[in-house]
DNA sequence: CAGTTTTGATAGCTTTACTATTAAAAACAA
DNA sequence: TTGTTTTTAATAGTAAAGCTATCAAAACTG
């Protein structure tokens, strides 16, 4: 598999030096990434990658001004990533459902991947963006984070997939929405099998996780683009009622 | 409006002491979903809870291990609060279609209610739960805090939903996904609306949230249950593709 | 009114989340 | 190669968070 050296642009406002530009900044990324999968994001802190690193908190703190950014940071990369890779593997094809369909390979895992990264390791970053995912934005901070941009990349993601399924039906009125569901809930479907499973139909008793997600996905996203809302109002139609009023 | 006086049965392991004995106890609960909601769920602590309420952190100690389990506490009490209005109103309710349509609106916001809680401010609430419900489960402790019954709640109200949902289609493959999705899709799509409008096609321009959020959710649930697949497949089906392989 | 439980007041301890200072090391330039 | 700048390490210190322990006062219970 080739190593191609990648150097994704991410937003600056998000690190105080860029981590990318040296090694104890890759560093700092590559060992965050492990840690924050060991401990869980709130476990983890500064002093104890410090300490895993054989640097220092205060050299840390010199490339990112405190843990919530740097996970954001993390996420971002992701987010950049998968971009990347939506582009390069739809690159040559023309036909929207088969481009979805990539597309949500891509949205539920990062196996078969052409490329790798030498200071992030892919699967534990899928891994983090699972588990940690939604904590970037479920702050107090959010309106200010998203002014600075730390969001950028999520949006411009979904952005993406949303017109995938616009050129598959130009008509569908949820755009945005199925594309960032689609995303949650590939990751929430993924965290429930392994954690809740009575919140999920994927079952590991059933073969492969991600595939059956895949499968999962597929299925909801088709059925909300060819929704036959004709029939749907009226196989409804005869109730129209007013719920609890 | 009739002011009932609600109990609802929590899991014991979610406090020390039982809030909704004491005084002090239904205090704590009634604050705490007031800071939590002014401060976030990071910044809240115990201590200003005790300020507050001009009483103690230790006092506030007994009754809950920490605030985590504070946060779980409170989801439950809304997860539990969720299934006794569906009962409620499906009750006479035979149309499963009309049944889901009622759910979907119970999952969207707490409009509507015929009952008050003197303890519990259920719209404030509501606001917590989009905006820190993820994080209940979203930790180290899931699988401990699973065992200990803290998700039984809600668990049983997806139960709830999915046996809805196959009352209408009882070959539907997904009822379980469909229904932590509805709910969860519900939440993001109102708190997207809210802080990144980008991620969702609702609209603060296009008029009320709570009606947009409900119309999108019907239409991906019913999207999903009555889905075409025969002609999905055949529409997809020239291309049986490998992808990135 | 005696006994039990609950609460408040106070104290203290460890960890987290930083900031500041200074010196050593590394990088880089003339 | 030496001098200069940048980067890192080492150390110290602070305020807040997240607890635990003790004891006395208050409140309720029989």
């Amino acid at each position: 598999m080739a190593k191609i050296s990648v150097k994704l642009d991410l937003n600056e406002n998000l690190f105080q030096k860029d981590p990318q530009e040296t090694d104890l900044g890759r560093n700092i990324v590559r060992h965050s990434i492990l840690l924050i999968d060991e401990l869980g994001f709130e476990k983890f802190n500064f002093k104890k990658l410090a300490e895993r690193i054989k640097s220092t908190e205060a050299s840390i703190y010199r490339y990112f001004e405190n843990k919530h950014n740097l996970l954001i940071y993390l996420l971002n990369w992701y987010w950049e990533w998968m971009k990347v890779r939506i582009d390069f593997n739809t690159i040559n094809i023309n036909d929207p459902i088969q481009k979805l369909d990539l597309t949500i390979n891509i949205i539920v895992d990062t196996a078969n991947r052409n490329t790798t990264i030498d200071f992030v390791d892919e699967d534990i970053l899928h891994r983090i963006v699972v588990a940690e995912g939604t904590k970037a934005y479920h702050t107090k901070s959010v309106d200010k984070d998203n002014q600075d941009g730390f969001f950028l990349s999520y949006k411009s993601l979904c952005k993406k997939v949303a017109d995938i399924v616009l050129e598959i039906n130009p008509h569908f009125p949820y755009p945005r929405t199925l594309a960032s569901n689609l995303i949650e809930m590939g990751n929430n479907n993924q965290y429930f099998a392994e954690h809740l499973p009575r919140l999920t139909d994927i079952q590991y008793s059933k073969g492969n996780i991600s595939e059956q997600a895949i499968e999962l996905l597929k299925y909801f996203a088709y059925g909300a683009i060819y929704a036959n809302h004709s029939k749907i109002k009226q196989k409804n139609g005869q109730m129209k009622f007013k719920p609890h009023s």
